[in-house]
DNA sequence: ATTCATTGCGTTGTATTGACACAATATAAA
DNA sequence: TTTATATTGTGTCAATACAACGCAATGAAT
């Protein structure tokens, strides 16, 4: 006899009638980008019964856009509004879906799935990124029976199912569209010094950019407005602090930033 | 009494046991670009039944994956292989989805499907994008029972549902990666001359670009052969023939052949 | 033979880029 | 308090890329 604990109505809804809520089948997962110490970081869950790290995601209800749902995830888990979102990949190789790990997690109730329960079929999931400030989250917030953290995205390990490749490949969409995505509004905080901008660039881009000229690159878009403040508390020279001039910043991303970084 | 045809056994297997084959509810749909005399034309089909064009699409095999279901449909198309093919978009509009198309289609055998039938409910299609040689394609290939034909990006009209959002986000992303996309190699003839080639990207950017400055970027990128033979016929100046040298044109390819187009 | 639109090849002035120099400055070390 | 040090702010310069344009060559039409 398994000792069991008793089961949430909701998790037990999900289960008995999921599939007349949500489209069976399809998932969309977000893979939530953050800057923070001069590093690019993505939000992940620990999934605790499995012990893997999993991408924020969830099901697309019966007559829920896409994107909606999407961003109904990212409200969940995040509290933000607000966030830049956009789609980039499917996903749907059928050895991505994996039974075993919807079964673990509903073991601890002592249920057992059935073969044919919409759970344990093959999913197809459709990839969205998302930039966001990382100042503006409180992680105690991201409640829920996983917990969250920011990961290194030179450090990913552990993840499950295909989610690593996942987000390798939201990143590599996040690099070729560089050049018409607000990173610089969506990542940094309100106001930010040049070598913050510069460095987020360079981990964007994984290559190191020559401040100098970088610096009048930034100037010459015409979208950063630079205010009298520096930031002081560091080691050295205090940088002045820039703000973005969100009309122009917008309009210049119509055209691209265009550069041979 | 209405008069029914006898009704081919593989649509009868296709909406009683469709779902037991298929992912229910997920589509693919391929946007296949050619070009011939300077346009840019989008290969449509003409449904019958409803007397608008379509994209070619089909479902996805239970155990395929979605890539196979979009090359296994341009091949049932085109015939052709090699074809270059880029996912770009899934479209999960709830409204996008539209029953009376598929009654409309079941109507001259009599039939009418359920409410329930897997058919009717909700569609969300992957896009895909395809690059094919116009002159390697015999359209009397094309056969089913719907006609084929190839039609100008331009000239796009009375389509079914939302397959034209679907064809000009297509060529949105074609646009976009443009710099990295084989669209000399595989929307052209082996052989070509540079006035092609220019009028080619000139049509995909939609602007003019300058002939002499066009043809010394493109030499320079050191992907061409020019050959000796030029191209006779036309009313002036005979121009040269070139072809691709495919390994150069694959290694510029992953840097980007990037210029301010 | 002449005309004419088009092609092949080249020139020039300007803008952008990459590489580097040097002074200013906020903190830490002495 | 003075000095050291790493970092920032600003500027220079040569190499390169780019846009705009000139002109002779050519193949078919007249």
């Amino acid at each position: 006899m398994a000792k069991s604990a008793q089961i949430p109505s909701d998790k037990k809804l999900m289960i008995e009638k999921g599939d007349k809520i949500y489209q069976p089948g399809i998932s969309v997962d977000c893979t939530i980008f953050g800057f923070h110490e001069n590093v690019l970081k993505v939000l992940l869950l620990k999934v605790e019964h499995i012990n893997k790290w999993a991408l924020p995601g969830g099901f697309i209800k019966k007559s829920e856009p896409i994107e909606n749902a999407a961003y109904r995830v990212l409200q969940e888990r995040t509290g933000v509004d607000n966030i830049f979102l956009q789609q980039f990949n499917a996903f749907g190789d059928p050895s991505r879906s994996d039974a075993s790990i919807h079964q673990n997690r509903f073991q601890e109730y002592g249920i057992k799935l059935s073969k044919e329960n919409w759970l344990l079929q093959r999913f197809i999931t459709i990839g969205f990124y998302a930039l966001i400030d990382f100042t503006d989250i409180k992680l105690k917030d991201v409640t829920s029976d996983e917990s969250a953290a920011w990961i290194d995205i030179n450090k990913l390990n552990n993840l499950m199912m295909d989610h690593e490749s996942i987000v390798l490949k939201a990143l590599e969409a996040l690099r070729s569209q560089l050049a018409y995505l607000p990173i610089g509004r969506n990542l940094l905080p309100k106001k930010f010094t040049m070598p913050e901008l510069q460095k987020l660039y360079e981990t964007i881009l994984d290559r190191k950019l020559d401040r100098r000229n970088f610096q009048r690159k930034m100037i010459g878009f015409g979208i950063l407005n630079k205010l009298t403040e520096t930031r002081k508390g560091g080691a050295h020279k205090a940088p002045f602090l820039y703000s973005f001039n969100d009309k122009k910043y917008q309009k210049a991303l119509k055209e691209g930033l265009y550069g041979s970084w």
